[in-house]
DNA sequence: ACCATATGCAAGTATCCACTTGCATGTCAA
DNA sequence: TTGACATGCAAGTGGATACTTGCATATGGT
């Protein structure tokens, strides 16, 4: 298990996240078509590969098999603990 | 400077949050007993001063320095990025 | 069956990062 | 001023991690 804190840490993850919000049930070939594309990310398809199990480790990216296929499903329930852990604070006057 | 989400990334650091989060206004010393007595953080001076360094160029906590101490604040107002960039979705029902 | 496609696995490498160690600087109290 | 206290600085070390490389597995179309 990875937390959710680690799997935002890379930026190319969370630009991962970004293309999912975008555009849901993805497969891996094209997460790595349109992240190239539309993001100007150059990473590989293994890279890539490896960023979604730690996503799903995480429980931020959810999957599904059909066939050959694997489709990927943003999934931002795990976020939760972050929005709610230090909760916004009047900022102090000064 | 430090990305957020880098600096939320250690579990450290996000425990000093807690703790500012719960009594503000601490300095170095301060930060270093109440995190070894009340969270069971057994890190050092200089471990914990580096933490805060990092929090603090993400902008997550402020400092004000009277005299020879240094007091640190929470400012949570970074999270803010975390909290907008993937909005909560309705979760997709099976 | 065959081949192209889509993905998985695992070892190796290079970089990053948390932490230590040792010393330096600066402030207050006597 | 002297000494104790609070913090700062910087080089070194071990472990984590992002990425590559090369091969393996599996599915579908013809």
């Amino acid at each position: 298990m990875v937390d959710v804190f680690k799997a935002l840490a890379d930026e190319t993850r969370r630009v991962i996240l970004d293309e999912l919000a975008e555009r849901d049930e993805q497969t891996l070939f094209e997460l790595c078509a349109r992240l190239a594309s539309k993001h100007g990310l150059a990473s590989s398809r293994q890279a890539i590969s490896q960023h979604l199990e730690v996503l799903e480790e995480a429980g931020l990216v959810r999957t599904e098999k059909r066939g050959r296929y694997k489709f990927h499903f943003l999934d931002t329930s795990p976020l939760e603990e972050i929005r709610s852990r230090w909760p916004a604070r009047p900022a102090k006057e000064q």
